[in-house]
RNA sequence: GGGAGCAUAGCUCAGCUGGUAGAGCGCAUGCCUUACAAGCAUGAUGUCACAGGUUCGAGCCCUGUUGUUCCCACCA
């Protein structure tokens, strides 16, 4: 028998068992008819990005699912890949062009900017992949996939084509988010909102008459430069009167008119309004109805442009200063207050967005709401948990259209060609090199890429081979199953997944969307890069172990809710992981058995542990099948730990020391099976050790990750034997508190005596009673023949009394007050549990078991509470 | 302004269809009992935020209140 380390070493483990599973094809899914396929997608991680503690139990609760319906017996396909990442890795590209040569994309030119994209790509692409491995991720590699390949693109390409041709996709100069950092548009979901502390500046803008002046108030003084009227409440008695006049712009000696719209709330401010249609989505719309022109003053990079007068040229913060230097110089500020407001920024880089006017590419979100809005009302999908379906349907019903193109270089570039000749727009499935129109082979491709969504959005379908509607894949796995993602992306991703595929596939591209919380750090606060607060899920799988950092992710939280992350919860998880190996050790230190088939013959005990197993897989299958992954888990850890650990092997001892070699190897193979079943409930969790385990005991099969998930048994459930043998366990706990109460040390063995009405149970349980209740002999008699007390400890349980004669080690004072405790606590009991019993509503009206239960729980209790106060008298 | 979550042991959190309040860590006591001291045994600690209601019975269901976190929308 091969010598173990008394401590489980994972790293050494863990590399060795995924190489062989990888070896041979464990991960590979094979589309058979004879099997039900299950289909996971998994959320493309940015390609150049690093796996984070996120990204680890993202991964590791696809990985459990994926695990447990291949061990039922599905066809278990979990399609991995990466995301381009559009912005973010353009973004770090452009850094690391200038940081090493001091050139920017320009500098390079497209085509070629793009190659040292593509050689980042390369470069950097399987780093994510070799993460997710040390997690354990049982993913199909053969199949992964990635969001600017070639059928990603086809399918891009498809999608834009078809879309823009039922109108759905069009073209129009909209007030857009502009980040001036990032110089592209983004869209409404790439916004985040922050407080920040401002000023609402009070400015004087003179009356073109001479009549006086309005005061408008603005957040945003240096955009009056695009100032094309001011807007009043028709009702607003202040400034009816006005309504039709205009006003002379300050500093630009413009003059705009007054305008009257319901759109401006009278009690807010001074109840006038600037107009800034180019910079501001709602001045746009005003704008609009009355006919207000357009002037956009700042450019791309956020720069006052030549519109901006003697302005030109400032970037938006230094105009701001100037501008309101200059109105205060001319006596046009009449206040400026402190004032608080929500500013959007970028999500990338955080820098403020800036609302400009812009010719942007949009999807028409409407129609295409409808049907996605339609299969989660109608439960075709369902979200887990429940409550984010309608986070979503909130989000779709308001939904806005949605601005996809980017003015990058790096990702799917827009296929559209503007004909020089004719002016009209080719849009072609193909690369055109001529105008549709007039055939004119002036053409220009539309230079800006999309929204990395746009591709992101058709993952589902698009990594099954669609828009090739021969896929074997795509026939066979498509629609997937379920969608694992963070609550964070349900806007970004999940909603754009569902739409889309509704409309190009005519199918909900999943029936669940199993949505789980935020890693947050141990003070609760999100991890990030700024803070620096993260924990590399690496190096704690290198400290801890991989399956000890997926327990730790999958256990201890719900469904949904954010969870805190602590270090020294994995030392916990590292805990139970050598507990199992240790039980392995012993077991196999002890094994001459080289099957582990159940013997014929049962013993108590073993009708004990396999009953007790028998009704966890139910238990736990049920747990896995509604998604309480965490609640799975922490069973299986507390019959491994309790049931298994602390009492069956105990249990085992004496019979594997012991003469009976009968006796003796029907323990092994009892101990050998429940281990194997037990192995393959948490190999979903822990896949590593579980499996190394599992290859060192006798097993029939290659790898424990293909074995069948366990399944009740009718001919393993023994109610009444799990039952007699608690009857044993309670005494011995009770023997154990009173010792540990007299401090009498294990060592020192006592004589036993059971007074009990089951003698045959507790005959059954001699060897334990000694083994575990420290007894140096045990003599069992009928209730009714209990020996004198006199002299004796008694230790009273529900069906037995012990008589253990050390009187000269209680304190007789102090025992008689414990005593007089637990009769107490019992009697308390006893007189509430009477209550509810002699109460005609519950006895009519609960159902029969409850009832019934009850009544026994009353009948125990009542004989508990007589020996006690029996036993008090002989004090 | 709209929506959602959370409030349970010292800390972090579980608690499935209402039926005797749980875990991990921490704490206390005793144990090197030859699988495991990363362990074993035993123990202490709860007005389940507050106030009502439904029910024979509420941590769980309903209403309201307070505190707290988040999401969406956004008034210049």
């Amino acid at each position: 028998m091969k010598e173990l380390p008394k401590v489980y070493e994972p790293q050494e483990v863990e590399s060795r068992i995924y190489e062989a599973w990888e070896k041979n094809g464990c991960f590979r899914a094979e589309r058979d008819p004879q099997k039900k396929p299950f289909t996971i997608v998994m959320p493309p991680p940015n390609v150049t990005g690093q796996l984070h503690m996120g990204h680890a139990m993202d991964c590791t609760l696809q990985d459990i699912l994926i695990r447990f319906k291949r061990m039922q017996g599905f066809a278990a396909l979990w399609v991995p890949g990466t995301d381009h990442a559009g912005i973010a890795t353009q973004i770090k590209v452009e850094e690391a062009l200038r940081n090493e040569e001091g050139l920017t994309r320009y500098d390079l030119g497209r085509e070629k900017f793009l190659d040292r994209v593509w050689d980042w790509k390369n470069k950097y692409g399987d780093r994510i992949v070799a993460q997710q491995k040390k997690m354990g991720a049982s993913c199909d590699w053969e199949r992964s996939r990635f969001t600017m390949d070639e059928g990603c693109s086809k399918a891009v390409r498809e999608v834009f084509v078809s879309l823009y041709e039922k109108g759905l996709i069009y073209k129009g100069s909209r007030i857009i988010n502009w980040c001036p950092n990032c110089v592209t548009a983004l869209s409404d979901a790439e916004v985040e909102y922050q407080d920040k502390p401002g000023h609402m500046w009070h400015m004087r803008y003179p009356l073109t008459d001479g009549s006086g002046y309005l005061v408008v108030a603005t957040t945003r003084p240096e955009t009056m430069m695009g100032d094309t009227g001011v807007a009043v409440h028709p009702e607003d008695e202040r400034y009816k009167h006005l309504v039709g006049k205009t006003v002379t712009l300050p500093l630009m000696d413009r003059e705009i008119p007054i305008v009257a719209d319901e759109y401006v709330e009278m009690d807010f401010g001074t109840g006038c309004v600037k107009m800034t249609p180019a910079h501001d989505p709602n001045d746009f719309e005003v704008g609009l109805r009355h006919n207000l022109d357009t002037i956009r003053v700042l450019d791309d990079n956020g720069r006052v442009n030549a519109n901006g007068g003697k302005y030109e040229g400032m970037d938006r913060y230094e105009a701001r200063k100037a501008v309101v230097a200059d109105l205060e110089a001319l006596g046009l500020m009449e206040k400026i207050d402190d004032y608080s407001h929500n500013v959007g920024t970028c999500y990338r880089c955080h820098k403020d967005v800036e609302p400009i006017i812009s010719a942007q590419w949009f999807v028409k979100m409407e129609p295409l709401a409808k049907e996605a809005l339609r299969v989660v009302n109608e439960g075709e999908t369902k979200f887990v948990p429940d409550r984010f379906a309608k986070t979503y349907t909130n989000w779709m019903e308001n939904v806005r259209d949605w601005c996809i193109s980017r003015q990058l270089w790096w990702g799917h570039q827009i296929p559209v060609w503007y004909c020089a000749d004719c002016g009209k727009m080719t849009v072609s499935r193909e690369d055109a090199t001529e105008c549709a129109h007039c055939g004119s082979k002036h053409i220009e491709r539309d230079p800006d890429v999309l929204d990395t969504w746009f591709s992101s959005a058709l993952w589902p379908f698009s990594t099954l081979g669609w828009p090739n509607a021969d896929s074997e894949d795509l026939k066979y796995f498509y629609p997937t199953d379920v969608l694992v993602t963070g609550y964070d992306i349900i806007f970004f991703w999940v909603a754009r997944m569902i739409f889309s595929a509704c409309e190009h596939t005519k199918l909900p591209p999943f029936h669940t969307v199993f949505i789980h919380g935020l890693v947050r750090d141990d003070k609760g606060r999100k991890m990030s890069k700024s803070l620096g607060n993260g924990i590399d899920p690496l190096e704690i799988a290198e400290n801890y172990g991989a399956d000890a950092l997926r327990f730790n992710l999958v256990t201890g939280n719900s469904p949904g809710n954010d969870m805190r992350f602590y270090t020294e919860r994995c030392e916990a998880m590292r805990n139970f992981a050598n507990k199992i190996w240790n039980a392995s050790r012993f077991l196999m230190m002890n094994l001459t058995i080289d099957k582990c088939a159940l013997p014929d013959k049962l013993e108590l005990e073993d009708k004990w542990i396999l009953s007790k197993l028998n009704s966890l897989i139910p238990d736990v299958t049920e747990n896995m099948d509604r998604y309480e992954l965490g609640v799975a888990a922490q069973k299986v850890y507390d019959f491994i730990w309790d049931s298994y650990c602390d009492w069956y092997i105990e249990l085992t001892k004496s019979r594997l020391q012991g003469e009976d070699a009968d006796s003796k190897t029907r323990a092994q193979q009892v101990l050998c099976y429940v281990l194997t079943e037990i192995l393959k409930l948490l190999h979903p969790f822990m896949p590593f050790i579980t499996e190394e385990i599992w290859q060192a005991l006798p097993h029939e099969g290659d790898f424990l990750m293909l074995q069948k998930w366990p399944e009740y048994r009718e001919d393993l459930a023994f109610a009444a034997e799990e039952k007699a043998l608690e009857q044993v366990m309670d005494a011995i706990r009770a023997i154990r508190t009173r010792r540990a109460e007299m401090n009498v040390p294990p060592s020192r063995k006592a004589q036993l005596t059971v007074a009990t009405a089951q003698q045959d149970v507790f005959a059954a349980g001699v060897a334990f009673l000694k083994r575990l209740g420290y007894a140096s002999e045990v003599t069992i008699v009928p209730a009714e023949q209990a020996p004198d007390a006199a002299g004796q400890v008694v230790i009273v349980t529900p069906v037995a009394q012990l008589f253990i004669p050390m009187g000269e080690l209680v304190d007789l004072a102090k025992e008689k007050a414990r005593i007089e405790k637990e009769l107490k606590k019992n009697s308390d009991e006893l007189t509430k549990l009477n209550a509810k019993l002699s109460n005609p509503g519950f006895v009519s009206k609960a159902p029969a078991n409850v009832v019934n239960a009850e009544k026994e729980r009353a009948a125990t209790l009542a004989e508990l509470v007589a020996k006690l106060e029996e036993q008090l008298k002989t004090m």
